[in-house]
DNA sequence: ACTGATTCGTCGGGCACCCGACATTCGGTA
DNA sequence: TACCGAATGTCGGGTGCCCGACGAATCAGT
């Protein structure tokens, strides 16, 4: 499926910190996407790696990448985001080198935008440094909601709260142990034992690198006590 | 001691997000300066709870400013902020209640702008809505920083690189060791022991309240295994 | 259906850390 | 100077978690 350009500027205006009171003006949307290159990124490859020269930015429009640093012989996930996010422009903005890898965990469409094209349409278009702004904001949330649920809590209480955050449309979190690990920064073993715990209380069920929740209630309660 | 506004517009231009390919004209600044209100708060008094409506954010002058969350009987430390830092413009931004309370643990002097007046004026000027942005991005990045700190070390490895961070520009840093058991998510019995262990490796020094930086090496060799 | 790779489930040993408790030291204040 | 609250230093008990290891289950490709 080749979309086209419209298509990805429909796209852009809709998704990339979406408020009431900034409306995206269609002349907005395409300038943008004229900014930038469609890339298709394959399961596994890098959008960038740390150390690079920061010169460009990504916007994810499908899939999902993760943000990892390099460190000692393992690795600690930083994040993993998903379609509307932006990775790499702190870097680009303060004109340094990317101080986290980025890597493609699916096959994933990004859209590529360098620094000296982006800069001065921010610059003309007010409403899209706005957008980008709150869009900023919305993953510092999520980053500072992240340091919440790691400090002072128990891996149980850990995994009951991601899988309250992860869980899609129909309850089901569809990603392997180890993986859940790793974003917690926890063991395998332990995310293991905790899932177990959770699937004898009967607020979730475990499968094949897939969970399913079955009971939003009591796994609310295991994640805020 | 009374600033006039020229003085606070100065100010802002130099702090504000700082990048050298954005350069603040004095009238961007004295516009911001003059769409806020200079407030002095006291120590241990708050600029927002969580919970509130947010309608204005704050920038950070002087002093330092406490983010944190209620949990349970106790609380969360979600960052530690200084001057030039932004706080409540997520919320605000977002047009929803705060989601975490800041209180001043030193006395304070702050800039309380509220949205009404901040979303018009960095739509019409963008190099503001740009400094904004990449000043929130910064944040955004020390947020990630401080979550490779928690994941996956020691207590006494994250001492270590806690007081690489805060230390000044006399190696000192004036923290009790319960705030800094409270920045890590660590008890205080913890933090002392790894100070006794740094100590003892003659890496630092440590007074009442007072930690001194003598072995930056050492410290640094400490933090980063 | 066979096979290799990945993931899941589970066990025991070891230890870093939390918690409660208490004595000691420091700093501001009357 | 004497006092009192705050901060520091230190001790043992208990435990949540990491680590290494191994077998069973599941999936994908031939």
């Amino acid at each position: 499926m080749v979309a086209t350009l419209d298509q990805h500027a429909a796209w852009l205006a809709k998704s990339l910190g979406r408020t009431d009171y900034l409306p995206m003006r269609p002349d907005d949307a395409v300038a943008l996407a004229e900014a930038g290159v469609v890339l298709n990124k394959y399961k596994g490859t890098h959008l960038f790696r740390e150390g690079d020269v920061a010169d460009a930015c990504y916007i994810i429009e499908e899939g999902e990448v993760e943000l990892y640093r390099a460190r000692g012989s393992g690795r600690s996930v930083v994040s993993r985001i998903g379609p509307g996010a932006v990775v790499g422009d702190i870097a680009m903005f303060q004109e340094r080198t990317y101080l986290s890898s980025a890597r493609a965990v699916t096959g994933a469409i990004v859209l590529r935008i360098e620094h000296d094209r982006l800069v001065p349409l921010l610059l003309a278009r007010p409403v899209l440094a706005m957008r980008w702004l709150v869009n900023g904001l919305s993953q510092l949330e999520s980053t500072q909601q992240r340091i919440i649920r790691l400090m002072n809590r128990t891996v149980l209480e850990q995994v009951a709260g991601l899988l309250e955050d992860e869980r899609d449309a129909f309850g089901e979190v569809l990603l392997s142990q180890a993986t859940i690990a790793e974003l917690l920064g926890a063991s395998r073993q332990s995310v293991n034992e905790a899932l177990s715990q959770l699937r004898s209380d009967g607020a979730i069920d475990t499968g094949y690198r897939r969970i399913t929740v079955l009971d939003t209630e009591t796994l609310s309660l295991v994640a805020a006590p």
